[in-house]
DNA sequence: GTTAGCACTCAAACAACTCGAGTGCTAATA
DNA sequence: TATTAGCACTCGAGTTGTTTGAGTGCTAAC
């Protein structure tokens, strides 16, 4: 069978409807919904066409109809975008609020939880917010400095200027053995990835610092562990409960799975996807998530990105029935703000 | 009416019982569960006076009997710790997990967010931990670095070796300065806390400073705002879905109030009590509660503290039928270990 | 091809009924 | 006087039956 033009337009409203009801919609209301000006019986020929064809289903024999997965892809892929004019203003608005929120803040973490809060609230979904992964990062700086009779202040910067430190403990060691050290590690190490610091590098230093040689190693362990802390993944969420807010999620069970796997940080990051389409945003629609309790659900994810091949995702979770034009859009700006406001860091 | 050694008898039959099912507890059941001998009716007797006296009472007439606020607050506060030699046990084994965990973390976050969820698991209720609170800690330590043309790298140490950064720009400065400005920031600011850096103070230094005068401006409003940061009450918690183990939690009415008001922590440093019991130990049973959303919940938190005045909260959510015995005991435990995983780290 | 009309279906809401756990009271008992 | 057996009574929970109305599919007419 054809997919007639007329068939999308009843397809389309059968979803813009019940994307804002929730409720099964039925011919009569798409009769008047529309501009088509066709009376209910033939709208009710259609529907049953376009459930044959697998775009909407009945829960039950006498109730309207409800979009399937296919029939969301559909409209995903093909007929959204529509009310560009109107986003544009969001866009702006959107913009601002970032702007104040990112000049307020200098600390990443801050920054990247008030934005999966921002996203949560305006989306009315649940919202998570992924660090930046430095895959293969480089080291920029590194300071070691005295704290004390027998401790050490280890200070990695690395590229983007993520900066982590690690306290090691010594055995006395006076400061102009200290500004050596110093001086060894930055020249041996600055520049280097993590992957980049081998055995023969390790084995040059210690010989290079003779005496201190141990400690050469121990400072060099203390670097490779602060540094691995940046590489880990830390995943922000927020708006968890929002799902109460959509009956066909709240139900004891549904609920208590979803919020489950959305503690679990681990379970997200499953939503983490590299290999992205060519706009970075990726849509998955009820049984297409990776993730099994979210299965009543939908997940609009994207990548953000910062000059050198640091990625990052931010995400969208709501139900099935969620609204993807708004949040594929939101999306979009978060992703490009979040982008510049590192930039802007960097400098 | 007098409170009867029977009548506490019975009063701690009809509650354990209780925490166990979650049922209303009838005579007959009592009649069995005790090795006090009566019939059911003597029981029935026994239970209605207990009723009058408002310790417990009937959801509906043809009911078992539940226990109220006061009926828990006599249990807690007079009935509980009996099953001492079980918690010795109890004690060690939870010690021992605690060490593992410790020994292999060495990042406070993460110690904190691990302790949480240990908490949760361990107890099945929902846990919080939250940082230890600095109050006027001191400067240890500060370090200022070049990090690149144009900007400077400044570490603080703070007491308890908390360490926090920040990046600041700057116009170009070469290194004998640069040591000058470090030498001069730490002779001044070392042994300080944030309230006595005063204007009087800052305007000493600038005046060394000489040239050097708005550095020094910029550089000490770096160290305030990194040491602020430490300041920040963060709150980690863990295993908020543990509710729905528990029907009466459960209703989407309930689990939304609870789950929100979990989410947002600002609403749980309402739970931080600086005005502790003896034991450092609180029990707060349903509208003791401070938080609306957690009237048909439990909260026990306790205070643990570091050597210095250092004091940070942990606390376990559950129903009012929480295992108070367990959960008390647990809490003191993770208190001492985490006073004493925080001490082995200052050495 | 479209539409009006009508019989049919089925979930949801409501009412009626049953069942049983548990009570309170009374009278008998130790 | 305290305890207990016995019994009538209560009421929530679960079950079944009924009603209602939204919505369908089909047919015959336009």
């Amino acid at each position: 069978m054809e997919l007639s033009e007329r068939k999308i337009k009843i397809l389309q409203a059968v979803i813009r409807n019940y994307l804002e009801t929730g409720e099964p919609v039925g011919s009569r209301t798409i009769s008047k919904y529309t501009d088509l000006n066709l009376s209910s019986a033939t709208i009710r020929n259609e529907m049953s066409d376009l459930e044959e064809m697998g775009y909407i289903i009945q829960p039950h024999t006498s109730a309207g109809r409800i979009p399937t997965d296919k029939g969301y892809r559909l409209y995903v892929d093909n007929m959204m975008s529509e009310k560009i004019a109107e986003l544009d203003e969001r866009e702006k608005a959107l913009t601002e609020r970032e702007d104040i929120l990112i000049e307020k803040v200098d600390k990443v973490e801050t920054l990247l939880k008030n934005m999966a809060k921002m996203l949560a609230t305006d989306t009315n979904y649940a919202a998570m917010v992924t660090t930046p992964k430095h895959k293969g990062s480089k080291i920029k700086f590194i300071q070691i400095s005295a704290l004390g009779e027998n401790q050490l202040l280890c200070v990695v910067v690395s590229e983007g200027n993520l900066i982590s430190n690690k306290i090691i403990e010594v055995e006395g060691i006076d400061n102009e053995e200290l500004l050596k050290l110093n001086m060894l590690i930055n020249t041996n190490l600055a520049g280097l990835t993590l992957e980049e610091i081998n055995l023969a590098l390790i084995q040059k230093m210690a010989k290079a610092a003779g005496e201190n040689a141990t400690l050469v190693d121990e400072v060099i362990n203390a670097v490779t562990d602060a540094i691995k802390v940046n590489d880990d993944l830390e995943i922000y969420t927020s708006g968890a409960t929002n799902i109460f807010k959509y009956p066909e999620l709240s139900d004891t069970e549904r609920a208590s799975g979803f919020l489950s796997a959305f503690e679990e940080k681990n379970s997200l990051a499953n939503l983490i996807n590299e290999e992205d389409s060519d706009t970075g945003i990726q849509v998955y629609i009820g049984n297409e998530t990776p993730i099994q309790n979210m299965k009543d659900c939908s997940v609009v994810t994207a990548t953000y990105e910062l000059d050198d091949g640091i990625k990052g995702t931010i995400g969208v979770i709501g139900p099935r029935r969620m609204d993807y034009e708004k949040v594929v859009e939101t999306l979009r700006v978060v992703k490009k703000q979040l982008a510049d406001s590192f930039r802007k860091k960097d400098d």
